[in-house]
DNA sequence: GCCCTGAGTGTAAGCGCATACATCATGAAA
DNA sequence: TTTCATGATGTATGCGCTTACACTCAGGGC
């Protein structure tokens, strides 16, 4: 690295003009066959990678396009701890690992889905990936730290204020994941939450005979959370029970939380015979208390998750849930910023992408 | 996004040369307060975010960190199928999900760990993290595509050819990833596989008299594979057995995979005492298999895994297994990463992480 | 009153590349 | 031979920012 070499190194190295090196990069066919081999040794010879930087410049196109998430996840709680070993430190630790022994950092399956399908996709068009992750402090600062990079970006619905919106969409493409559209003209893709949530509940009372039903929600900023419970209320009304006979637990969206709510429920003078979870991380921890006290699931309550994680499907009794495609939202997230950086001027895009009721042994008795 | 507006818009709307505008944003301290206050309201007025590219290019430094992995999961294949909803599709769909029902695209646990930790680390130290992973065709171009883009890199030992590693570290620094070193110069980061796969198989045969194995390994190509099979074959030396009469299973690191282990060592003709697995993956494979036939775990076999991820402790029997800090890892290499850039001329660095054998219920009957 | 100092600001020179445009060489057509 | 079209390459400019350096303008010390 003794001083990264530039087009200009190249160019006398090979005895052209930066103008044929950048050809010879960008545009091969436009470079006679014999220089463009002698420019391409020359790069290999000096070890030439292009800096992005000046390329972005120059073209006014950076080829990246942006994730933003809110810290959903317990990483900030790292913080400051030494994870490096101390030098001489043992490399092995031997220990009996007793149930629930451990501090578990539930992972964030949302997360990582739709990075993934973001990253396919932005590969798929040809874009790198720039991720950010929001740490308590201000979004703000990086929020607008990547949208100076990248060409446009991709936002978790209700994680930057509507002020930072409007000044980072006045540069790039913003598309907002999840949320609903409010009275903004952004481009939004989201999943079927509500309808979602209300076939499955319609389907707990027609076809498990339901009356009874309790519900965990999820935290009260998570647009997710407002919709599912929206489709569930709509359920209920639209079979004439009424929506408010249910108790709502409402807390974060983790197994912890869904085991709490369970016990409470099991402290209370009597079961409902259904639990329906606004996500599958609650719902497994309901799981996991149920299991431990013996009650039956699906005999004695039906159970219900939101989300479609690897998780339920491994659990016992395999859990009941709407599966939404989270990969494929991080995809079409992707999509749309590209269809604006296209065509600036057409109508706010709005997506919604279907989700799939999975009925499983956590309501299906005689599955 | 009439055309992002530029430093000179803002010199320009508050009065100032652009000089002065650069200072506000990037030392504030040097601008008189009433100067500074004119200035950001510009700013905000204009809509204004500063050019990565363009500050990248003056400053000759990116602010970012990239991170390159082989494509691990089964993502290509998602390729062009047509994921966006044909318009006016119905957005539920009820299904009544069986078992082993749907693909499952096993979720690269690995990759997703190492990437937030990452982020994290890169995050603290003030840089964004960008990501690319590569997808068959030619890792080449990806690796130098972020190269130009960051200041250094992280990449995935054994997954981009000694070349282009040279290449690419004659521009940034380059630490790899969970490979030892072999000869080369480059910074390493790596855990502790040989070390903790030999003190979990020296436990089976002190603590288990276990002295009749079968190994399940993972890919020929897996620095990490290597390194476990070398700290087994290793304890077994320690204790007077003998490597050569272990069957060793080779193939991918899935649970597919392990499930296909299990049928063939039950079709074989007697049971080993222990089946070791070189990730968690493939060991929950094995479980289902053996589960499902009824083969006691740990009575009539004991199954071990590596890696330590979140599924192993939800599975019945819970896995014995090594945890490795892969979050740390993704740290680590950042640390690394950004200690070379402050000091380039440091000796290379090779930095192991501890693991930790976690003895549970697939081991130790009596837990 | 003069000089010096330092805070505050402006001027201008790149950073490394893409690209419009100019230039040059070549061979076919006239 | 001369004329052009065409392909190949070079020249020169600008992308938006940082920063060394120059400059201005108080105020303090003499």
């Amino acid at each position: 690295m003794a001083k990264a070499s530039t087009v200009y190194d190249v160019a006398a190295h090979s005895g052209v003009s930066i103008a044929t090196v950048s050809r010879v990069l960008r545009r091969p066919g436009d470079v006679r066959a014999s220089t463009r081999e002698r420019v391409l040794a020359s790069v290999r010879e000096l070890g030439y990678v292009p800096s992005a930087a000046a390329r972005g410049l120059a073209a006014s196109r950076t080829g990246v396009l942006g994730l933003y998430f809110p810290s959903l996840d317990a990483m900030e709680e790292l913080g400051d701890a030494e994870f490096l070993p101390a030098p001489g430190a043992p490399l092995v630790d031997l220990v009996v690992d007793m149930p629930d022994s451990g501090v578990v950092r539930p992972p964030n399956l949302y997360f990582d889905e739709v990075l993934r399908g973001s990253e396919f996709e932005a590969w798929r068009q040809g874009f790198a990936l720039m991720v950010g992750v929001g740490r308590g402090t201000n979004p703000t600062d990086m929020v607008g730290d990547i949208a100076g990079r990248v060409d446009g970006m991709a936002i978790l619905a209700q994680s930057v204020s509507a002020e930072v919106l409007e000044h980072v969409s006045r540069r790039i493409p913003v598309v907002l994941i999840a949320g609903p559209r409010r009275g903004d003209d952004f481009d939004h893709v989201s999943v079927g939450n509500t309808e979602g949530m209300q076939a499955l509940t319609t389907h707990l009372i027609d076809g498990c005979a339901v009356t009874d039903f309790a519900y965990v929600a999820g935290p009260v900023d998570s647009p997710d959370d407002a919709e599912r419970h929206a489709g569930f209320v709509a359920a209920l009304h639209s079979r004439g029970l009424d929506p408010a006979q249910v108790p709502v637990h409402r807390g974060e969206f983790s197994r912890l939380r869904g085991r709490a709510v369970a016990s409470t429920l099991l402290d209370g003078r009597r079961m409902p015979r259904a639990v329906v979870c606004a996500n599958d991380q609650m719902a497994l921890g309901v799981l996991d208390v149920l299991g431990a006290h013996g009650v039956s699931v699906p005999g004695d309550v039906i159970v219900t998750g939101f989300d479609g994680i690897e998780a339920g499907r491994q659990a016992s009794p395999r859990l009941t849930t709407v599966r939404q495609p989270m990969v494929d939202l991080g995809r079409a997230a992707m999509r749309a910023i590209l269809s604006r950086l296209e065509n600036p001027d057409q109508a706010p895009i709005s997506l919604r992408l279907p989700v799939k009721v999975l009925l499983r042994e956590s309501s299906e008795g005689h599955l």
